[in-house]
DNA sequence: AGCACA
């Protein structure tokens, strides 16, 4: 008996539903907004917005096929077409008999999305890549990664469905910045719904899992014993054990890189232990100590390939050192312990806590949204133009370019944000850094 | 401006 569902997909006349569908709604059309404009025919007893590639589809479901036939009729032969928000909404029949499934996830609020990640290398993209982005609108308690019919997919906690709320909005359907990923990784496409989860379960932090509120949940053995897929999901990462210590190698050093250029460097993942300099066959290396392998492996991932100097300008290499506990005989220009205090120390301050940058990264944040986000009606998200002023910003001190590298180290590190804010300048030596403004203005 | 999700 199925001859109903043998009609074309398109035609003017649909056989009469109590489901409606609607097109050319505004984006972010609200269920409120639904049954206000399905209101005046009936009872709108079921509605779903945000349906469709562009999200700008719905459906009213009526109680009865009459009040949805009254709505289609009304809109027939009136002069005024319906409208949200002032805007032409096109309805007709749905070729559906009901509104299934409404109301299940991507409509309600929660402290944990749904991030689907599109693109042919979507693979590719780290959960540290994820973490960095994501802390961006506030901490991350836990992530995990998996893959399904939909893709490749994760689902990001944070401690309520406001902070949530606002990395959603801000990221849902943009890319992840080309600078965080590797050069040869295609774009990705990063699309959120909420999901129905409030705690995730995090057994082992692993290639595809982390807890972020336990750094002391074990690792799992996966993502140790060297057949792990943490190597295999990212193409072209050596297989290396994990360490605490990376081993920087810099190279097309034109700037002089201090050790406080790299303790600031570093410091925006993690307390900075310790530090050792040294050259090896004419080109400069050093160790960086962090308490924990972990924020080691949201730094090297973050920084791997990234140049310290905007035009290439010392570039840095990252691995895993074997080392685990540096030995720094003595504190000098190139090496140091900042665990022990030390009045000739230069760092004024003591490093910052391991979660303390990435929080910050809330203003980013926010002027990310303003800014960038103002224009959704594309379909093409928008990169931003420079990678300092999105979200990032704060996390990515290597995107901080063109400070001075002949500033004096003991100016260095309070400054660090007005330097990570700073503009490109690619010719020329560049103002000193501690006249740069705090935000960078975003352009284009 | 043309039909979702599990």
């Amino acid at each position: 008996m199925a001859s109903v569902s043998s009609q074309p997909q398109f035609r003017y006349t649909q056989p009469p539903s109590k489901v409606l569908h609607l097109r050319n709604l505004p984006w972010e059309c609200t269920e409120e907004e639904l049954i206000e404009l399905g209101k005046p025919f009936g009872k709108v007893v079921n509605t779903k917005c945000n349906v469709g590639a562009n999200r700008n589809q719905a459906f009213i479901e009526f109680a009865d096929l009459n009040q949805a036939i009254a709505m289609i009729s009304y809109y027939a032969s009136s002069s005024e077409p319906a409208q949200v928000r002032g805007k032409t909404v096109y309805l007709q029949y749905s070729n559906r008999q009901e509104i299934v499934n409404n109301k299940t996830t991507a409509d309600i609020a929660g402290n944990v999305l749904l991030v689907t990640i599109e693109g042919q290398d979507a693979r590719l993209v780290s959960i540290d890549v994820l973490h960095l982005v994501f802390s961006a609108f506030g901490f991350v308690h836990k992530i995990t990664t998996f893959e399904k019919t939909a893709g490749f997919q994760a689902l990001v906690q944070f401690s309520d469905s406001e902070t949530a709320t606002s990395a959603k909005n801000a990221l849902d359907g943009r890319i992840i910045p080309r600078y965080l990923l590797s050069d040869n990784v295609a774009p990705c496409t990063l699309k959120i719904t909420y999901s129905a989860h409030t705690d995730l379960s995090v057994k082992f932090q692993s290639h595809r899992s982390r807890d972020y509120t336990n750094p002391y949940l074990p690792v799992a053995p996966s993502a140790i014993d060297g057949s792990n897929q943490f190597s295999l999901g990212l193409d072209g990462k050596k297989l290396e054990p994990e360490s605490n210590v990376l081993l920087a190698s810099i190279e097309n050093m034109q700037y002089a890189v201090t050790l406080d250029v790299l303790h600031m460097v570093f410091s925006a993942f993690g307390p900075v232990q310790k530090i050792a300099m040294f050259d090896k066959n004419g080109a400069l290396q050093a160790l960086i100590q962090y308490p924990d392998v972990q924020t080691a492996i949201v730094s090297k991932e973050a920084l791997e390939g990234h140049c310290i100097y905007d035009g290439g300008f010392c570039k840095l290499h990252l691995s895993y050192s074997r080392h685990t506990d540096l030995s720094i005989k003595l504190n000098n220009d190139r090496s140091r312990d900042y665990t022990i205090a030390n009045p000739a120390m230069v760092n004024p301050q003591p490093p910052a806590l391991g979660q303390q940058p990435i929080q910050t990264m809330g203003q980013a944040g926010h002027q990310y949204n303003v800014t960038q986000y103002a224009a959704p009606g594309l379909g093409q998200p928008m990169m931003p133009p420079q990678p300092s002023a999105g979200w990032g910003a704060s996390a990515i001190p290597v995107q901080m370019t063109n400070h001075n590298p002949y500033v004096p180290p003991a100016s260095m590190p309070q400054m660090s944000h007005g330097m990570m804010q700073m503009p490109p300048g690619q010719s020329g030596v560049p103002p000193p850094a501690s006249t740069m403004p705090y935000f960078r203005p975003n352009h284009m």
